[in-house]
DNA sequence: AAAAAAACCAACCGCATGCAA
DNA sequence: TTTGCATGCGGTTGGTTTTTT
């Protein structure tokens, strides 16, 4: 409420533009072993020239755990419909009920894609939801993880959505995963075995190759449920040093120059219980590594 | 094959909001 | 109540990639 605003850091001192590998990694790292309660002096901390703003972006958009990447299935870009004709540019509102998106990824979605796409028949939407910018309170809510519409074809169906209780997806304050490990609900969501064919898991190869020094993890990487099995898993990692993987954060943070030594606990282990609560029960990527040591 | 146009999307900007002192 | 800080949010930008001419 009206007041002067701070900078919020110093533009001049605080690198700009596209994340590197390095820069994500650090920020990984640190999140991963202290959580973010900080944004602002986070960056500092980890070892980042950023500001608090951009890291949280990269982590909320990017980096978390739960992040699902890739196309829009059709249930997701009705569900998207719905729910602007109901609560307008409500992003954040919006991507509460899509697990996995963020609203940065439902905006543009919305602006390159679906906007257009209504736009022929929008005439006849927006009459019917002119009386109808239907409150919150309209759309019907059930913890049930999915989404149901009426499957029938055209584009005049009566589409009955079923949405997902809202989520949080700024997780990670210790509080929230106290008492709602999204991510745990999400991980299912992010089955990967039904995404559509096209969909791009994010670029981890390049990101890890250059630490591990070996390919082959990729292809673990890209398929996420393999986390889950172990037999999967040592088989594609293959007769790799377990060592390597027990120490492989520790490595990382020494590379990166975060002072593992006195920040890491005798065993190496995460620190923050509620962190690995949460790690452990996602299917995150970055998970399997992380979680050798 | 090259140039131009369109599409895509990560990241930035700055206001709004909540909270604590 | 006022003030200042930290973060959330939505609009916008600009670089990159893809498609079209």
């Amino acid at each position: 409420m009206g007041k002067g605003r701070a900078p919020c850091c110093d533009k001049s001192k605080v690198k700009r533009g596209p994340w590197s590998q390095e820069e994500d990694l650090k920020l990984i790292a640190f999140i991963h072993k202290n959580g973010h309660e900080n944004w602002r002096a986070l960056p500092k901390l980890a070892g980042l020239l950023r500001c608090g703003k951009s890291c949280r972006l990269r982590w909320i958009n990017y980096l978390r755990p739960d992040v699902k990447r890739g196309n829009f299935t059709p249930e997701e870009e009705e569900t998207i419909i719905k729910l602007h004709e109901a609560l307008g540019n409500k992003w954040s509102k919006i991507a509460s009920y899509l697990p996995g998106r963020t609203d940065n990824e439902i905006k543009n979605v919305w602006n390159t894609h679906l906007k257009k796409r209504l736009k022929p028949k929008s005439s006849s939407s927006l009459s019917s939801s002119s009386s109808s910018i239907a409150d919150e309170s309209s759309i019907s809510t059930t913890t049930a993880p999915t989404l149901s519409s009426d499957s029938s074809s055209s584009s005049e169906k009566q589409v009955s959505i079923i949405i997902n209780e809202p989520i949080d997806h700024e997780m990670i304050t210790k509080e929230d995963q106290k008492e709602s490990p999204i991510a745990s609900s999400s991980s299912t969501d992010h089955d990967h075995s039904s995404k559509p064919e096209q969909e791009q898991i994010m670029d981890h190869s390049a990101l890890f190759a250059d630490y591990l020094g070996q390919d082959d993890i990729w292809n673990i990487l890209d398929n996420p449920e393999s986390f889950q099995s172990n037999d999967v898993k040592t088989s594609n990692v293959g007769e790799e040093d377990e060592e390597q993987k027990k120490n492989w954060l520790h490595d990382l943070e020494n590379e990166l120059g975060l002072g593992g030594t006195e920040e890491l606990n005798q065993n190496n282990t995460i620190e923050d219980p509620n962190m690995v609560e949460l790690f452990e029960s996602s299917s995150w990527p970055f998970w399997s590594e992380i979680s050798g040591l």
